[in-house]
DNA sequence: GTCTATATCTTGATAGAC
DNA sequence: GTCTATCAAGATATAGAC
């Protein structure tokens, strides 16, 4: 379900289901999903408006699938690294280096997809929304294990941190398909990058020392 | 120009100019700038749609300005910091702290008005963005200087860390009007933890030590 | 400054031929 | 599986009375 091959080069493709797709959440990214009218998707596709409802039961029914798959991406990127892991005696550090960079290559090897959960979701349609927070929530349980592990201090009812440090954490990463490109830098820099501030802290190259 | 009292009590509002402000920018935040049509805001505001047109030349001016006021109160709040640190003796970690605690404080008192900055900006017209992105780019250079000052190490060319950071520092602030609640946590408190995690570092408290 | 009435366009979706 | 043709609803915006 909501399995889609996004590696298949472009020429490959034949028209249909797998082209709305694509083309769909690259649309959806760009000019959003209320701008995006199913006309303009078929033009992109080369294709009449009508010959969509054959392959998509409703535009709705379209993003539905197009953010499962996004949320598929995250997912299957995530027990990848956890298995990997599993193998080794990785640090803290090194584990969570790891799936951030894990996080990141995923979201930008299917960018529209994934992205789409970053700034088209806010204002998806309650039925999209509904059939897309399942996948969402355990995607944010597999992190909130991971944090509790990585740091249990935080895992503090009082402060909320646990949440708190995750959602953070998500907003840095998650933030990044708005404005990185990784055809001018690696996304594993990022990821390095990310990480090495939130482990040793701005406060260790601060000018005024750790304070 | 795109000045609002943001904390004049809702009860004191006059129907007109403002009154059509606030309700729009809450209803464009909430369901999105195209799924909120003229005629649902004139119901929300107890009004006829034509008469918006005499309060604003277009829908797009109505955004347009929404945008303007919400850039206005994160400006202010940065300078008003800025000038209350002037007179002290603050470390970089305290200024880091104010000015994160600062934007924070401006993002949730203007609720409707700044995080539509966040939700909205991605996919409003053309113009729109155009007119917006000056007032945008300002304030980011002001975080810019911030950060180089604090902590000048980060300024390096070749690993554009300044930018990185700035930006996933405003990735995880920004984030925080989709998933943090005022009434139920305090901002200063939502401030201490972001810059405490930002400026400690992960490190400092896991399972596993410093690394 | 708000109203009624309406022009004009675009939208998502359907019917039915091929 | 794609097409032509079209419907019904909803969109922004305008004209002009009060």
């Amino acid at each position: 379900m909501a399995i889609l091959d996004t590696n298949t080069s472009e020429a490959s493709i034949s028209p249909g289901r797998d082209r709305i797709l694509r083309v769909a959440a690259e649309l959806f990214l760009t000019k959003g999903y209320a701008e995006t009218s199913l006309r303009t998707i078929a033009e992109a596709v080369e294709m009449r408006p009508a010959s969509i409802y054959h392959h998509f039961e409703s535009k709705d029914a379209l993003l539905t699938e197009i953010l499962s798959i996004g949320m598929d991406a995250v997912t299957t990127a995530f027990d990848a690294v956890a298995s990997e892991l599993d193998h080794g005696e990785a640090s803290e550090r090194e584990r969570l280096e790891a799936h951030v960079g894990g996080h990141l290559r995923a979201l930008f090897a299917n960018h529209a997809f994934t992205a789409a959960h970053v700034t088209v979701f806010p204002f998806v349609p309650a039925d999209v929304r509904t059939a897309a927070v399942p996948q969402r929530d355990a995607y944010e349980a597999q992190w909130t294990d991971l944090l509790r592990e990585i740091a249990p201090a935080l895992d503090n009812a009082r402060t909320d941190a646990l949440r708190l440090t995750r959602l953070s954490l998500f907003g840095a990463m998650n933030s990044a398909v708005q404005w990185f490109d990784p055809s001018e830098g690696s996304v594993d820099e990022l990821a390095a990058n990310i990480v090495g501030t939130l482990w040793n802290g701005l406060g260790s190259i601060a000018s005024g020392g750790t304070d």
